[in-house]
DNA sequence: CTCATATAGTTATATATAGCAATAAAGAAG
DNA sequence: CTTCTTTATTGCTATATATAACTATATGAG
Protein backbone atom coordinates (compact mmCIF):
# COMPACT_ATOMS: atom_id res chain seq x y z
CA UNK A 1 0.00 0.00 0.00
CA UNK A 2 1.09 3.39 -0.85
CA UNK A 3 0.89 6.61 0.72
CA UNK A 4 -0.69 8.85 -1.97
CA UNK A 5 0.12 12.28 -1.37
CA UNK A 6 -2.89 13.90 -2.35
CA UNK A 7 -4.60 16.35 -0.62
CA UNK A 8 -8.68 16.96 -0.40
CA UNK A 9 -11.86 15.29 1.24
CA UNK A 10 -10.88 11.47 2.08
CA UNK A 11 -13.85 10.12 0.57
CA UNK A 12 -13.46 11.29 -3.18
CA UNK A 13 -11.53 8.72 -5.28
CA UNK A 14 -8.39 9.09 -5.62
CA UNK A 15 -8.33 9.68 -9.00
CA UNK A 16 -10.95 12.59 -8.73
CA UNK A 17 -8.70 14.18 -6.68
CA UNK A 18 -5.67 13.87 -8.97
CA UNK A 19 -7.61 15.12 -11.13
CA UNK A 20 -8.96 17.95 -9.78
CA UNK A 21 -5.66 19.53 -9.01
CA UNK A 22 -4.15 19.05 -12.42
CA UNK A 23 -7.52 20.94 -13.47
CA UNK A 24 -6.38 23.83 -10.79
CA UNK A 25 -3.08 24.39 -11.80
CA UNK A 26 -4.79 25.01 -15.56
CA UNK A 27 -7.02 27.49 -14.36
CA UNK A 28 -4.50 29.41 -12.33
CA UNK A 29 -2.02 29.34 -15.38
CA UNK A 30 0.68 26.94 -13.66
CA UNK A 31 -0.21 24.69 -16.51
CA UNK A 32 -0.47 27.08 -19.83
CA UNK A 33 -2.52 25.54 -22.89
CA UNK A 34 0.29 24.05 -24.96
CA UNK A 35 2.32 23.09 -22.36
CA UNK A 36 3.28 19.77 -21.84
CA UNK A 37 1.88 18.01 -18.15
CA UNK A 38 4.04 15.78 -16.76
CA UNK A 39 4.17 12.23 -17.90
CA UNK A 40 2.44 9.50 -16.31
CA UNK A 41 5.18 7.99 -14.60
CA UNK A 42 6.19 11.02 -13.40
CA UNK A 43 3.05 11.87 -11.67
CA UNK A 44 2.88 8.03 -10.54
CA UNK A 45 5.88 8.74 -8.61
CA UNK A 46 5.43 12.71 -7.15
CA UNK A 47 2.42 11.62 -6.12
CA UNK A 48 2.93 8.01 -4.50
CA UNK A 49 -0.01 6.36 -7.19
CA UNK A 50 -0.41 3.71 -9.38
CA UNK A 51 0.30 4.15 -12.93
CA UNK A 52 -3.39 2.88 -13.44
CA UNK A 53 -4.78 5.24 -11.17
CA UNK A 54 -2.88 8.28 -12.53
CA UNK A 55 -3.98 6.85 -16.10
CA UNK A 56 -7.65 7.18 -15.33
CA UNK A 57 -7.38 10.89 -13.70
CA UNK A 58 -5.43 12.01 -17.02
CA UNK A 59 -8.53 9.60 -19.08
CA UNK A 60 -11.08 12.19 -17.15
CA UNK A 61 -9.19 15.25 -18.06
CA UNK A 62 -9.16 14.20 -21.65
CA UNK A 63 -13.25 13.55 -21.94
CA UNK A 64 -13.98 16.96 -20.23
CA UNK A 65 -11.11 18.37 -23.02
CA UNK A 66 -8.97 19.75 -20.29
CA UNK A 67 -5.67 17.26 -21.59
CA UNK A 68 -5.12 16.15 -25.03
CA UNK A 69 -2.61 12.90 -25.36
CA UNK A 70 -0.04 11.99 -28.67
CA UNK A 71 1.48 8.60 -27.96
CA UNK A 72 5.06 8.82 -27.73
CA UNK A 73 5.01 12.36 -27.51
CA UNK A 74 3.33 13.20 -24.15
CA UNK A 75 -0.38 14.58 -22.40
CA UNK A 76 -0.53 18.20 -23.40
CA UNK A 77 -3.07 21.16 -21.57
CA UNK A 78 -5.66 21.50 -25.04
CA UNK A 79 -5.48 24.68 -26.39
CA UNK A 80 -9.52 25.71 -26.67
CA UNK A 81 -8.86 27.29 -29.80
CA UNK A 82 -12.36 28.83 -29.43
CA UNK A 83 -13.53 30.69 -32.45
CA UNK A 84 -11.99 27.73 -34.60
CA UNK A 85 -14.42 24.97 -32.99
CA UNK A 86 -16.86 27.51 -33.41
CA UNK A 87 -17.00 27.40 -37.01
CA UNK A 88 -16.46 23.82 -37.00
CA UNK A 89 -20.46 23.83 -36.30
CA UNK A 90 -21.47 27.70 -37.69
CA UNK A 91 -19.98 27.85 -40.63
CA UNK A 92 -20.74 30.05 -44.11
CA UNK A 93 -22.70 28.02 -46.67
CA UNK A 94 -20.86 29.60 -49.33
CA UNK A 95 -20.14 27.99 -52.27
CA UNK A 96 -16.05 28.45 -51.54
CA UNK A 97 -15.85 25.51 -48.70
CA UNK A 98 -12.44 27.31 -47.09
CA UNK A 99 -12.53 29.79 -44.84
CA UNK A 100 -10.93 32.69 -43.40
CA UNK A 101 -10.44 34.52 -39.85
CA UNK A 102 -13.26 37.12 -39.48
CA UNK A 103 -12.51 40.34 -39.59
CA UNK A 104 -13.33 42.21 -36.29
CA UNK A 105 -14.51 45.51 -35.67
CA UNK A 106 -15.81 46.82 -32.26
CA UNK A 107 -18.26 49.95 -32.15
CA UNK A 108 -18.96 50.51 -28.61
CA UNK A 109 -17.20 49.62 -25.71
CA UNK A 110 -18.56 51.08 -21.95
CA UNK A 111 -18.62 50.09 -18.54
CA UNK A 112 -22.62 50.45 -17.35
CA UNK A 113 -24.71 48.23 -14.69
CA UNK A 114 -25.55 44.53 -16.34
CA UNK A 115 -28.95 43.49 -16.62
CA UNK A 116 -30.45 41.95 -14.68
CA UNK A 117 -30.84 38.23 -16.91
CA UNK A 118 -27.22 38.57 -17.71
CA UNK A 119 -25.88 39.14 -14.63
CA UNK A 120 -27.94 36.21 -13.42
CA UNK A 121 -25.99 34.30 -16.38
CA UNK A 122 -23.01 35.72 -15.14
CA UNK A 123 -23.50 34.54 -11.15
CA UNK A 124 -22.80 37.89 -10.82
CA UNK A 125 -24.86 40.32 -8.01
CA UNK A 126 -27.90 42.32 -9.72
CA UNK A 127 -26.71 46.15 -10.16
CA UNK A 128 -23.08 45.39 -10.41
CA UNK A 129 -21.09 47.23 -13.14
CA UNK A 130 -19.79 45.30 -16.03
CA UNK A 131 -18.36 46.02 -19.66
CA UNK A 132 -20.80 46.33 -22.43
CA UNK A 133 -19.38 45.90 -26.19
CA UNK A 134 -21.54 45.95 -29.76
CA UNK A 135 -18.67 44.35 -32.25
CA UNK A 136 -19.30 43.55 -35.85
CA UNK A 137 -17.61 40.65 -37.42
CA UNK A 138 -16.79 40.70 -41.25
CA UNK A 139 -16.13 38.22 -44.03
CA UNK A 140 -13.89 40.16 -46.86
CA UNK A 141 -15.60 43.20 -45.83
CA UNK A 142 -19.64 42.10 -45.51
CA UNK A 143 -20.88 41.86 -42.01
CA UNK A 144 -21.95 38.48 -40.89
CA UNK A 145 -22.72 38.66 -37.79
CA UNK A 146 -23.07 41.37 -34.83
CA UNK A 147 -22.17 40.82 -31.15
CA UNK A 148 -23.36 42.04 -27.82
CA UNK A 149 -20.98 40.97 -25.17
CA UNK A 150 -21.02 41.52 -21.55
CA UNK A 151 -18.27 41.06 -18.91
CA UNK A 152 -18.22 41.46 -15.16
CA UNK A 153 -16.12 44.81 -14.53
CA UNK A 154 -14.28 43.37 -11.79
CA UNK A 155 -12.54 40.39 -13.06
CA UNK A 156 -11.91 42.73 -16.52
CA UNK A 157 -10.71 46.06 -15.01
CA UNK A 158 -7.80 45.67 -16.82
CA UNK A 159 -9.58 44.88 -19.86
CA UNK A 160 -11.87 48.12 -19.39
CA UNK A 161 -8.11 50.08 -19.09
CA UNK A 162 -7.24 49.35 -22.62
CA UNK A 163 -7.21 51.45 -25.70
CA UNK A 164 -9.45 49.90 -28.69
CA UNK A 165 -6.42 50.12 -30.34
CA UNK A 166 -4.46 47.54 -28.72
CA UNK A 167 -7.74 44.66 -28.76
CA UNK A 168 -6.84 42.49 -31.17
CA UNK A 169 -9.51 40.66 -34.04
CA UNK A 170 -10.24 37.65 -30.82
CA UNK A 171 -11.29 38.60 -27.76
CA UNK A 172 -10.12 35.28 -25.43
CA UNK A 173 -6.62 35.35 -26.24
CA UNK A 174 -7.02 39.32 -24.73
CA UNK A 175 -9.06 38.03 -21.42
CA UNK A 176 -6.27 35.19 -20.92
CA UNK A 177 -3.01 37.73 -21.21
CA UNK A 178 -4.75 41.45 -19.75
CA UNK A 179 -6.55 39.73 -17.38
CA UNK A 180 -5.23 36.08 -16.81
CA UNK A 181 -9.04 34.84 -17.30
CA UNK A 182 -9.08 31.08 -19.85
CA UNK A 183 -12.35 30.60 -21.94
CA UNK A 184 -12.44 26.55 -21.75
CA UNK A 185 -15.50 26.14 -23.21
CA UNK A 186 -19.17 27.62 -23.73
CA UNK A 187 -22.82 26.97 -23.57
CA UNK A 188 -24.71 28.19 -26.38
CA UNK A 189 -28.94 28.50 -27.15
CA UNK A 190 -29.68 28.77 -30.47
CA UNK A 191 -32.83 30.80 -31.51
CA UNK A 192 -34.39 32.31 -35.09
CA UNK A 193 -36.09 35.65 -35.16
CA UNK A 194 -36.86 38.78 -37.47
CA UNK A 195 -34.18 41.15 -37.91
CA UNK A 196 -34.91 43.90 -35.86
CA UNK A 197 -34.29 48.02 -37.87
CA UNK A 198 -30.99 47.84 -36.13
CA UNK A 199 -29.51 44.30 -37.00
CA UNK A 200 -30.81 45.16 -40.15
CA UNK A 201 -29.16 47.94 -40.55
CA UNK A 202 -25.76 46.34 -39.29
CA UNK A 203 -25.97 43.02 -41.16
CA UNK A 204 -27.03 45.60 -44.62
CA UNK A 205 -30.17 42.81 -44.64
CA UNK A 206 -33.34 43.75 -45.35
CA UNK A 207 -35.97 44.08 -42.38
CA UNK A 208 -38.08 41.12 -40.99
CA UNK A 209 -35.25 38.83 -42.27
CA UNK A 210 -34.36 35.64 -40.23
CA UNK A 211 -31.63 36.05 -38.20
CA UNK A 212 -29.92 33.23 -36.06
CA UNK A 213 -29.58 34.34 -32.78
CA UNK A 214 -27.07 32.32 -30.55
CA UNK A 215 -26.16 33.46 -27.02
CA UNK A 216 -23.52 32.32 -25.49
CA UNK A 217 -21.90 31.89 -21.89
CA UNK A 218 -18.54 31.14 -22.07
CA UNK A 219 -16.78 29.39 -19.01
CA UNK A 220 -13.41 28.91 -17.63
CA UNK A 221 -11.74 25.43 -16.56
CA UNK A 222 -13.27 25.48 -13.81
CA UNK A 223 -17.00 26.33 -14.04
CA UNK A 224 -16.52 30.08 -14.07
CA UNK A 225 -19.34 31.98 -16.42
CA UNK A 226 -16.81 34.23 -17.70
CA UNK A 227 -18.42 36.29 -20.49
CA UNK A 228 -22.34 36.59 -22.19
CA UNK A 229 -22.61 37.12 -25.63
CA UNK A 230 -25.58 37.52 -27.98
CA UNK A 231 -24.67 37.24 -31.76
CA UNK A 232 -26.46 37.58 -34.88
CA UNK A 233 -26.16 36.40 -38.09
CA UNK A 234 -28.00 35.94 -41.10
CA UNK A 235 -29.63 32.56 -41.76
CA UNK A 236 -29.16 31.94 -45.33
CA UNK A 237 -25.45 31.89 -44.58
CA UNK A 238 -25.22 29.73 -41.27
CA UNK A 239 -26.22 25.98 -40.72
CA UNK A 240 -25.28 24.82 -36.98
CA UNK A 241 -24.66 21.16 -36.56
CA UNK A 242 -24.56 19.00 -33.57
CA UNK A 243 -24.90 14.83 -32.64
CA UNK A 244 -27.56 13.94 -30.39
CA UNK A 245 -28.45 10.80 -29.00
CA UNK B 1 -1.80 -15.45 -20.53
CA UNK B 2 -4.72 -16.24 -21.48
CA UNK B 3 -6.17 -17.40 -24.42
CA UNK B 4 -9.16 -15.03 -25.58
CA UNK B 5 -11.99 -16.20 -27.79
CA UNK B 6 -12.47 -13.28 -28.99
CA UNK B 7 -12.62 -13.11 -33.24
CA UNK B 8 -11.52 -10.80 -35.68
CA UNK B 9 -8.32 -8.86 -37.08
CA UNK B 10 -5.39 -9.78 -34.41
CA UNK B 11 -4.08 -6.08 -34.83
CA UNK B 12 -6.72 -4.61 -32.91
CA UNK B 13 -6.82 -4.40 -29.46
CA UNK B 14 -8.73 -7.06 -27.42
CA UNK B 15 -10.83 -4.81 -25.72
CA UNK B 16 -12.00 -2.94 -29.17
CA UNK B 17 -12.94 -6.47 -30.37
CA UNK B 18 -15.03 -7.21 -27.59
CA UNK B 19 -16.60 -3.80 -27.69
CA UNK B 20 -17.66 -4.42 -31.37
CA UNK B 21 -19.18 -8.05 -30.72
CA UNK B 22 -21.58 -6.29 -28.13
CA UNK B 23 -22.03 -3.46 -29.85
CA UNK B 24 -22.97 -6.02 -33.20
CA UNK B 25 -25.21 -7.88 -30.65
CA UNK B 26 -27.34 -4.94 -30.19
CA UNK B 27 -27.45 -3.92 -33.81
CA UNK B 28 -28.59 -7.56 -34.63
CA UNK B 29 -31.27 -7.86 -31.88
CA UNK B 30 -29.56 -9.79 -29.48
CA UNK B 31 -29.63 -7.51 -27.13
CA UNK B 32 -32.55 -5.39 -26.64
CA UNK B 33 -32.42 -2.08 -25.21
CA UNK B 34 -33.60 -1.99 -21.54
CA UNK B 35 -31.85 -5.40 -21.78
CA UNK B 36 -29.16 -6.32 -19.01
CA UNK B 37 -25.76 -7.34 -20.11
CA UNK B 38 -23.67 -10.27 -18.61
CA UNK B 39 -21.46 -8.98 -15.74
CA UNK B 40 -17.90 -8.02 -15.82
CA UNK B 41 -16.48 -11.55 -14.60
CA UNK B 42 -18.95 -13.44 -16.69
CA UNK B 43 -18.07 -11.67 -19.78
CA UNK B 44 -13.98 -12.27 -18.77
CA UNK B 45 -14.20 -15.91 -18.29
CA UNK B 46 -16.56 -16.60 -21.20
CA UNK B 47 -14.18 -14.69 -23.34
CA UNK B 48 -11.00 -15.68 -21.56
CA UNK B 49 -9.92 -12.26 -20.55
CA UNK B 50 -9.23 -10.10 -17.83
CA UNK B 51 -11.71 -8.35 -16.08
CA UNK B 52 -9.62 -5.12 -16.69
CA UNK B 53 -9.67 -5.21 -20.20
CA UNK B 54 -13.52 -6.32 -19.88
CA UNK B 55 -14.01 -3.03 -18.38
CA UNK B 56 -11.94 -1.32 -20.91
CA UNK B 57 -14.12 -2.86 -23.56
CA UNK B 58 -17.60 -1.44 -21.47
CA UNK B 59 -16.20 2.20 -20.68
CA UNK B 60 -16.17 2.61 -24.42
CA UNK B 61 -19.47 1.41 -25.48
CA UNK B 62 -20.90 3.44 -22.16
CA UNK B 63 -19.36 6.60 -23.50
CA UNK B 64 -20.48 5.80 -27.32
CA UNK B 65 -23.84 5.51 -25.53
CA UNK B 66 -24.70 2.04 -26.18
CA UNK B 67 -24.76 1.15 -22.79
CA UNK B 68 -25.03 2.37 -19.07
CA UNK B 69 -24.17 1.02 -16.24
CA UNK B 70 -25.40 1.18 -12.44
CA UNK B 71 -23.37 0.12 -9.40
CA UNK B 72 -24.94 -2.79 -7.59
CA UNK B 73 -27.03 -3.38 -10.57
CA UNK B 74 -25.66 -4.37 -13.67
CA UNK B 75 -24.85 -2.81 -17.11
CA UNK B 76 -27.75 -2.35 -19.32
CA UNK B 77 -28.20 -1.45 -23.15
CA UNK B 78 -29.45 2.08 -23.37
CA UNK B 79 -32.77 2.98 -24.33
CA UNK B 80 -32.04 6.07 -26.92
CA UNK B 81 -35.87 7.32 -25.92
CA UNK B 82 -35.28 9.82 -28.46
CA UNK B 83 -37.97 11.95 -28.25
CA UNK B 84 -37.57 13.28 -24.94
CA UNK B 85 -33.77 13.82 -26.09
CA UNK B 86 -35.36 15.88 -28.86
CA UNK B 87 -37.03 18.18 -26.44
CA UNK B 88 -34.06 18.33 -23.78
CA UNK B 89 -32.47 20.70 -26.38
CA UNK B 90 -35.23 21.61 -28.45
CA UNK B 91 -38.18 22.87 -26.31
CA UNK B 92 -41.15 25.03 -26.01
CA UNK B 93 -40.56 28.64 -24.32
CA UNK B 94 -43.73 28.61 -23.42
CA UNK B 95 -44.55 29.45 -19.56
CA UNK B 96 -45.67 26.00 -19.13
CA UNK B 97 -42.37 24.18 -18.60
CA UNK B 98 -44.16 20.93 -18.50
CA UNK B 99 -44.51 18.82 -21.45
CA UNK B 100 -46.41 16.36 -22.73
CA UNK B 101 -45.81 14.03 -25.95
CA UNK B 102 -46.62 15.81 -29.03
CA UNK B 103 -49.49 14.11 -30.93
CA UNK B 104 -48.92 13.16 -34.20
CA UNK B 105 -50.88 13.26 -38.11
CA UNK B 106 -49.25 11.32 -41.04
CA UNK B 107 -50.16 13.83 -44.12
CA UNK B 108 -49.16 11.73 -47.22
CA UNK B 109 -47.29 8.72 -47.27
CA UNK B 110 -45.79 7.19 -50.80
CA UNK B 111 -43.30 5.38 -52.40
CA UNK B 112 -41.33 7.87 -55.11
CA UNK B 113 -37.66 7.43 -56.07
CA UNK B 114 -35.62 9.39 -53.16
CA UNK B 115 -33.83 12.80 -54.41
CA UNK B 116 -30.16 12.79 -54.34
CA UNK B 117 -29.35 14.38 -51.50
CA UNK B 118 -31.33 12.69 -49.48
CA UNK B 119 -30.16 9.29 -51.43
CA UNK B 120 -26.24 10.61 -50.70
CA UNK B 121 -27.04 11.24 -46.84
CA UNK B 122 -28.80 7.64 -46.72
CA UNK B 123 -25.85 6.46 -48.65
CA UNK B 124 -28.31 4.84 -51.22
CA UNK B 125 -27.45 4.94 -55.13
CA UNK B 126 -29.56 7.66 -57.02
CA UNK B 127 -32.58 7.28 -58.27
CA UNK B 128 -33.66 4.33 -55.71
CA UNK B 129 -37.07 4.24 -54.89
CA UNK B 130 -37.89 5.28 -50.93
CA UNK B 131 -40.59 6.02 -48.71
CA UNK B 132 -41.84 9.48 -48.64
CA UNK B 133 -43.71 11.50 -45.97
CA UNK B 134 -44.98 14.43 -44.57
CA UNK B 135 -46.00 14.63 -41.23
CA UNK B 136 -46.94 17.22 -38.96
CA UNK B 137 -46.84 17.57 -34.95
CA UNK B 138 -49.40 19.09 -33.05
CA UNK B 139 -49.04 20.67 -29.33
CA UNK B 140 -52.88 20.54 -27.93
CA UNK B 141 -54.20 20.47 -31.10
CA UNK B 142 -51.77 23.33 -32.35
CA UNK B 143 -49.49 22.60 -35.24
CA UNK B 144 -46.25 23.35 -33.98
CA UNK B 145 -43.70 21.33 -36.19
CA UNK B 146 -43.83 19.87 -39.99
CA UNK B 147 -41.88 17.17 -41.20
CA UNK B 148 -40.95 15.08 -44.52
CA UNK B 149 -38.85 11.94 -43.87
CA UNK B 150 -37.41 9.93 -46.17
CA UNK B 151 -36.43 6.23 -45.61
CA UNK B 152 -34.73 4.04 -48.50
CA UNK B 153 -37.19 1.08 -49.70
CA UNK B 154 -35.99 -2.08 -49.22
CA UNK B 155 -34.73 -2.18 -45.38
CA UNK B 156 -38.19 -0.68 -44.62
CA UNK B 157 -40.43 -2.71 -47.04
CA UNK B 158 -42.49 -4.19 -44.00
CA UNK B 159 -42.90 -0.32 -42.96
CA UNK B 160 -44.45 0.59 -46.29
CA UNK B 161 -46.95 -2.20 -46.55
CA UNK B 162 -48.13 -1.26 -43.08
CA UNK B 163 -51.37 0.68 -42.93
CA UNK B 164 -51.84 4.35 -41.86
CA UNK B 165 -53.88 3.21 -39.00
CA UNK B 166 -51.19 0.41 -37.41
CA UNK B 167 -48.62 3.51 -37.07
CA UNK B 168 -48.36 5.01 -33.74
CA UNK B 169 -47.24 8.83 -32.37
CA UNK B 170 -43.46 7.81 -32.88
CA UNK B 171 -41.83 6.06 -35.56
CA UNK B 172 -38.91 4.92 -34.03
CA UNK B 173 -40.65 2.15 -32.08
CA UNK B 174 -42.33 1.33 -35.26
CA UNK B 175 -38.99 0.66 -37.26
CA UNK B 176 -37.98 -1.81 -34.55
CA UNK B 177 -40.43 -3.55 -34.60
CA UNK B 178 -41.81 -3.82 -37.56
CA UNK B 179 -38.29 -3.68 -39.91
CA UNK B 180 -35.90 -4.73 -36.86
CA UNK B 181 -34.11 -1.15 -37.16
CA UNK B 182 -32.85 0.51 -34.07
CA UNK B 183 -32.34 4.21 -33.82
CA UNK B 184 -28.97 4.88 -31.61
CA UNK B 185 -28.40 8.26 -32.11
CA UNK B 186 -28.37 11.31 -34.60
CA UNK B 187 -26.54 14.16 -36.59
CA UNK B 188 -28.64 17.07 -36.50
CA UNK B 189 -27.87 20.40 -38.87
CA UNK B 190 -30.27 23.97 -37.95
CA UNK B 191 -30.55 26.30 -39.70
CA UNK B 192 -33.24 29.28 -40.38
CA UNK B 193 -35.55 30.34 -43.34
CA UNK B 194 -38.35 32.50 -44.10
CA UNK B 195 -41.97 30.14 -44.02
CA UNK B 196 -42.84 28.96 -47.25
CA UNK B 197 -46.43 29.60 -48.24
CA UNK B 198 -46.84 25.78 -47.67
CA UNK B 199 -45.01 25.67 -44.29
CA UNK B 200 -47.30 28.94 -43.32
CA UNK B 201 -50.14 27.29 -44.05
CA UNK B 202 -49.06 23.41 -42.81
CA UNK B 203 -47.91 25.86 -39.33
CA UNK B 204 -51.06 28.34 -39.35
CA UNK B 205 -48.17 31.14 -39.53
CA UNK B 206 -48.07 34.09 -41.23
CA UNK B 207 -46.01 33.83 -44.53
CA UNK B 208 -42.18 34.94 -44.34
CA UNK B 209 -42.13 34.25 -40.34
CA UNK B 210 -39.07 32.75 -39.71
CA UNK B 211 -38.88 29.35 -38.69
CA UNK B 212 -36.23 26.96 -37.55
CA UNK B 213 -35.05 24.25 -39.89
CA UNK B 214 -33.68 20.59 -38.34
CA UNK B 215 -32.15 18.13 -40.98
CA UNK B 216 -31.92 14.96 -38.76
CA UNK B 217 -30.08 12.04 -40.32
CA UNK B 218 -30.45 9.13 -37.69
CA UNK B 219 -28.05 6.68 -37.36
CA UNK B 220 -28.21 2.61 -36.20
CA UNK B 221 -25.63 1.68 -33.77
CA UNK B 222 -23.89 0.33 -36.21
CA UNK B 223 -23.69 3.89 -37.53
CA UNK B 224 -25.57 3.25 -41.00
CA UNK B 225 -28.20 5.98 -42.03
CA UNK B 226 -31.80 4.79 -41.65
CA UNK B 227 -34.01 7.52 -41.38
CA UNK B 228 -33.33 11.84 -43.24
CA UNK B 229 -35.57 13.98 -41.61
CA UNK B 230 -36.06 17.99 -42.19
CA UNK B 231 -38.66 19.50 -39.35
CA UNK B 232 -39.87 22.94 -39.78
CA UNK B 233 -40.79 24.41 -36.44
CA UNK B 234 -42.11 28.21 -35.49
CA UNK B 235 -38.87 30.07 -34.43
CA UNK B 236 -40.60 31.88 -31.40
CA UNK B 237 -41.50 28.50 -29.90
CA UNK B 238 -38.13 27.10 -29.81
CA UNK B 239 -34.44 27.17 -28.45
CA UNK B 240 -31.76 25.12 -28.98
CA UNK B 241 -29.14 24.42 -26.67
CA UNK B 242 -25.59 22.88 -27.09
CA UNK B 243 -22.31 22.70 -25.41
CA UNK B 244 -19.36 23.44 -27.12
CA UNK B 245 -15.41 23.74 -26.28
C1' DC C 1 -46.83 -9.03 9.14
C1' DT C 2 -42.59 -5.60 9.79
C1' DC C 3 -38.12 -4.55 10.44
C1' DA C 4 -33.41 -5.34 10.81
C1' DT C 5 -29.59 -8.26 9.25
C1' DA C 6 -27.01 -11.18 6.58
C1' DT C 7 -25.60 -12.67 1.96
C1' DA C 8 -24.71 -12.97 -2.84
C1' DG C 9 -23.90 -10.55 -6.93
C1' DT C 10 -22.87 -6.38 -9.21
C1' DT C 11 -19.93 -2.33 -10.54
C1' DA C 12 -16.14 0.95 -8.71
C1' DT C 13 -11.59 1.89 -7.02
C1' DA C 14 -6.76 0.97 -6.47
C1' DT C 15 -2.38 -1.40 -6.82
C1' DA C 16 1.29 -3.91 -9.30
C1' DT C 17 3.54 -5.43 -13.35
C1' DA C 18 4.84 -6.59 -18.08
C1' DG C 19 5.29 -5.80 -22.71
C1' DC C 20 3.76 -3.14 -27.04
C1' DA C 21 3.62 1.01 -30.09
C1' DA C 22 4.60 5.59 -31.48
C1' DT C 23 7.68 9.52 -31.44
C1' DA C 24 11.82 12.18 -31.47
C1' DA C 25 16.48 12.79 -31.31
C1' DA C 26 21.18 11.15 -31.54
C1' DG C 27 24.41 8.56 -33.96
C1' DA C 28 26.14 5.34 -37.70
C1' DA C 29 26.39 4.12 -42.49
C1' DG C 30 26.26 5.21 -47.15
C1' DC D 1 24.60 15.57 -47.12
C1' DT D 2 21.10 11.97 -46.81
C1' DT D 3 19.32 7.76 -45.02
C1' DC D 4 18.98 4.22 -41.88
C1' DT D 5 19.48 2.38 -37.08
C1' DT D 6 19.49 2.72 -32.38
C1' DT D 7 17.92 4.36 -28.03
C1' DA D 8 15.20 6.70 -24.62
C1' DT D 9 10.81 8.51 -23.53
C1' DT D 10 6.04 8.48 -23.62
C1' DG D 11 1.51 6.76 -23.85
C1' DC D 12 -1.24 2.18 -24.85
C1' DT D 13 -2.74 -2.53 -24.01
C1' DA D 14 -3.30 -6.38 -21.13
C1' DT D 15 -3.12 -9.25 -17.07
C1' DA D 16 -3.71 -10.27 -12.13
C1' DT D 17 -5.49 -9.29 -7.70
C1' DA D 18 -7.69 -7.19 -3.73
C1' DT D 19 -11.00 -4.32 -1.56
C1' DA D 20 -14.90 -1.05 -1.34
C1' DA D 21 -19.56 0.51 -2.44
C1' DC D 22 -23.96 -0.44 -3.85
C1' DT D 23 -28.41 -3.27 -4.85
C1' DA D 24 -31.59 -6.76 -4.41
C1' DT D 25 -33.06 -10.70 -2.19
C1' DA D 26 -33.46 -13.99 1.29
C1' DT D 27 -33.56 -14.97 6.28
C1' DG D 28 -34.78 -14.57 10.94
C1' DA D 29 -36.46 -11.98 15.14
C1' DG D 30 -39.90 -9.55 17.08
Amino acid sequence: MLNPKIPGDERIPLYQRLADEIRQSVVDGIFKPGDRAPSETILAESHNLAPGTVRKALDLLVTEGVLERFQGKGTFVRKPSFDRSLFRFFRFKGPDGAFSVLESRILRREVEPIPDYIANALNTPPGTDGISMSRLRLHQGIPVIAEEIWLAFEPFRAFAAMQDSQIGELLYPVYDQVCGKLVARAEETLTAEAASPETSRLLRIAQETPVIVIDRLAKGYDNTPLEWRRSRGRADQFTYQTEIR
